[in-house]
Parts: C-alpha cells; structure tokens; sequence
DNA sequence: AGCTGTTGTCGGCCTTTCCGACAAGTGCT
DNA sequence: AGCACTTGTCGGAAAGGCCGACAACAGCT
C-alpha cells in the first residue's frame, strides 16, 4: 500500500485566535496541496477539503510573508468556530490518491470546570493508534478499547448508551423520525422525515454491518440531505432529545458490533499512526 | 384562494453595501415575519427561510434604531455575497399558510459589458405578473412568453436550449452524469453521479410533468444531495460544459412543455403580482 | 401646506481578518 | 557553537458589521 500524503498539527494559539489563520508547516503543505504557482508574488488558491461527514470545508491557501510561510487564512475561522476548536486540538489533512483532500479533527483530552475526573482516566496505558488497530483486526487479535467521552469525540466511535438505544428501538419503513443535522452556515438544526426502509451500506464487504443501515426520506426533500443514516444518529418523533450520559465504562461487545463501521469508514479515510501518537484523546489498547 | 403573507423589495446600495445590513420594509416584516417581542428594548430572533433549492438562509432580524425599524443584520451579507446581488436587484420573501417562510431573488436587468443589445429587448411590452400567468393557465387563456436569459434568471423558466438538449438525450438508469452544484459557503462545484432510475415528482397532481423526475444516486455518498433532478440540470458524463447561448427568441412551444414544471413549483411557491410589478426581468405577455 | 411615519445613508465604534516584522525554536553540521 | 530554516506571536492596517443620528421622502389630512 502507498502511504497517502497527510500531516496532522496540533493547534497553535495562533491558528485558533480569531486573529489570524491558520500557520501550515511547511513540509505538510508541499506534500499535500496542490502546487502552488511560485512565480506570482503571493501564490495563492482554493483549497476544497472534505471532512468525515462529506462536508466540504473552503479554505484559502496563501504562500507569503517574510520569510515565506504557507497560511490558511479565509474559510480557517469558520471552521474552527463550526468544529469548536481550541488550542490543543488537531487537525489532519490527507490528500488521497485522487487528489481529493479530506480532513479531519481530533480533540485534546479537555479537563472539564468542576470536580476533576480521577481513576481510570489517569491510568497510563499503552496508546496505540487507529493503524495498529485495523491491524489488530485485519489479523483477528483480541483487543480493548478504553474509551473515555470526555477525553475524545471520534466520529467513528459511538457512545455505547446511544448505541444501545438504537438497539431497543426496532426502526421500520414507514416510521416517522427526527435528527440533529451540523449545516454548513451556523447552528445544528433539527430535520425530520420519514424512514423508507432498511439496508447494509455494502453487504458485500461489511455483513451485518448496522452503519448507515437506514434509508430514510427527509420531508424537506429539496433540501439536500443524507440519504442513508446510522440509527443511532436518530430518535423517534416526538421523544425528547437524548440526554448524553457522563459513564465512562464503556464494554467491548457494544463496540464490537459497530467495528464494521469503524472498518468500513477506515477504509475510506486510513489513518496510519506514525505522525503524532494519539494525545489522550483515544485511548486504545492492544493486549 | 387565501392571498399569501409576502413582499417584495428592490434592493438599495445600503441593502447591498458591505457595510450595513437589510432595511426590511415595515409592513413587510409585520405581514411575513414571526411577530416580535416588543416588551424588550432591541427585539430580534433568528429567522430561516428556504429558496427555490431548498436551501435554509438564516437571518438575525432585529427590531431598532431611532425612530424603530426592522433590519436583517447577520446572515444578510453571506447571502448577498453568495447571490450575488447589486443595487437594483430583488428579494422577495413568503410566509406560508404552515408559517414557513420562503425568499427568492429577482435580479435586475444587467447590461453586458461590451456591444449593447438592441431591437427586441427595448421593446415595450405589457407587462403581467406571475399571478395572471397562474391565472390564463387556470382558466386556459393564450398567453405568450418573452424570455429574455439577459434580463432574468428565473429559476422557473428554463432556457429553451437546455430543454431541447434534454430532449435529445434519452436518461436511462445506470448512465453516469455530472452536474453544476451551487454550495452554501462559495463557488459552485461539479459532482457527478448515476442515475438510478426516472420517474416523476407527483404523478396525481402534474402528469407528464419533467420536472424533477430523475432519480440519481451521487458518487459521493456521505455529501448531502437532492436525490431527484430534473433532465435539464444535468449532463451526461464526459461531455463538455454546455454553453449558455445568448439567442433570446425562445418560443412557446418548449415553455408550454415545461409548464407543469412552472405549475408544480407555484403550488409550492405562490407568486401573486401585486407587490411590484415584474420591472425588465421577466416579461409576460397576456394575449 | 403641514404633519406623521417610514426608510436610505452616514459617522462612530468595535470586531474580524489580512499582512509583514520579528524572534523563538529546531535541526543540522 | 554556529548556521539555516521554520514557524509562533505580535502590531498595524484594512475590511466587515452593528449601532443610533439624521434627514429625505411618501402618504395623508
């Protein structure tokens, strides 16, 4: 396998002040973007970068100052305000092998106001990455998970009372729904719809997999939305909205059941585990 | 027919201006927007309305100044921006019977730079409103269409052209197409897809109707997009893109074929013609 | 004509954002 | 240690955007 270009950096105070943008090393730049045209004075384009969700996040990409220094400046605050980025996080780029950018963001371990958190979360484990762990799985070695939500907002891991829930509900054609839906310009909104039936995302690779199981009809339908959706990322209609819970010892069996997901995202956006080693912010352990 | 809350303003340099916001007609807001509470001292609450693509528009529309008048302030310049709209153009806001509220743009009638056109767009014509095209098609008058592509960009009427092209080309399921996509934040992006099947957007209401009756499954899954498209918004994968002609004597005929399209969306979007009258951009002639 | 209510434009002021200056930091020899 | 290069932070300047002041304008009596 060829290795993708990608770079991950960890936010600067400068990168998430609304003062300025965004500072790329400039390693990362050469070998992720598109080239730039050295010859004008100060180089710039529009760089397009998808993030897990399929959103497409617009950034200028500028090469200037003195000495020349590679900046994301226009589209950079609008996402670290949507994102809700600070100082500590991370944020990855990877340019695929069609040239197409993606992106991605990995919070720091962010120690709540309050009564501080002490036991297993201090616990020193042994932090393995995202890579070793599709490789635990490509070979079928056992392995654990310790996932702590205060710690971590992976996308691929689903808190596992939220998973649960879903389990207890049985979603069928027909039935009326609600989802909380990030849109690109401000605040997340609430959409409702109607789920037209169920399916695997790929039965073929992925059997039994519950991600993105549900076809669904959005009542807005010239709004543009997801067609498919997991079921945990919807309630019923008319229930209130999920309350998410603090626990933080969270069993493998859940989590087993959702690994497809894992897998099947991986595959589409692989991580490979040698830039900079998962902070606190997920902490896997391989035994 | 219950007339519907809506209105109409043509947009000044102030409205327009990077500097200030959107100076909402008092009346106006009173007629189409949520009612304020006027106990406070600087009533505002944010209001969404949906265009023609079903895209959501947000707006902090506020109640001040001395003496009091309601503006639309934050949001307003994004869509400005992303509309592209000068003094002289238009906006034009509905509230529907269920409150949800609609906007559209009407754009002034812009001269090209370069040579001048002359002969037929100078002509004076009687000009007629939406509602009295709605009305001799309900009680199946003649009436003639002049589309001038210069003066309009309705998004109801279709270039001739374009629907000829579609015509001629016959979309079956499993052609590959690729389309022009216009995103919230900036520039518009082409994405490409496959059709997955054609049928139509309420065969009860509008038989035979073209519009929107292709069903797509896009290449990018996880991006948000409509699944139906009507045959004119796209173009077959591999061919360049289609030129925008500026022959302007488009007739009936090809109009009168896309007229259940023009119907169809009415119903979603009624347009009575008492507001402002249509000034170049749309001319209608009521025979 | 005069009054009243509406609304277009402006100056003031604050925030956001773009820019190079500068220097701290890093890796190499 | 010394050098070359990279990059974090800063001040300055420009642009964006919110506010009421003020006055032009329209409609009515």
């Amino acid at each position: 396998m060829t290795t993708p270009h990608m770079f991950c950096k960890t936010l600067t105070a400068s990168d998430t002040s609304t003062h300025g943008g965004f500072s790329v090393p400039r390693r990362a730049a050469e070998d992720c973007f598109p080239p730039l045209d050295y010859t004008q004075q100060r180089p710039s384009q529009e760089l397009v970068a998808k993030d897990l969700h399929g959103y497409e996040w617009k950034f200028r990409h500028i090469y200037r100052g003195q000495p020349r220094r590679h900046l994301l400046t226009t589209g950079w605050s609008a996402f670290v305000n949507k994102k809700k980025l600070v100082s500590g996080d991370a944020v990855l780029f990877l340019r695929g092998e069609d040239g197409e950018l993606r992106l991605g963001v990995r919070r720091a371990a962010q120690v709540k106001c309050g009564p501080t958190f002490p036991a297993p979360c201090n616990h020193q484990l042994n932090q393995i990455s995202f890579g070793d762990v599709a490789n635990a799985i490509s070979t079928r070695n056992v392995f654990h998970i310790y996932y702590n939500p205060r710690a971590s907002s992976s996308e691929f891991i689903i808190p596992f009372n939220k998973f649960l829930k879903s389990l207890d509900q049985s979603f069928s054609a027909g039935m009326r729904f609600k989802m909380r839906f990030e849109t690109e310009d401000a605040a997340e909104r609430r959409y409702t719809g109607i789920i037209t039936g169920v399916s695997e995302l790929d039965p073929a690779r992925w059997p039994g997999s519950k991600w993105k199981c549900l076809l669904v009809r959005w009542d807005d339908m010239e709004a543009n939305r997801l067609s498919r959706v997991s079921p945990w990322e919807v309630e019923p209609s008319g229930s209130g909205p999920g309350s998410f819970s603090s626990s933080s010892n969270f069993m493998a069996p859940g989590l087993k059941r959702s690994r497809s997901g894992l897998h099947s995202s991986k595959a589409e956006f692989p991580i490979p585990g040698n830039l900079q080693g998962p902070r606190r912010s997920c902490k896997v352990k391989k035994l």
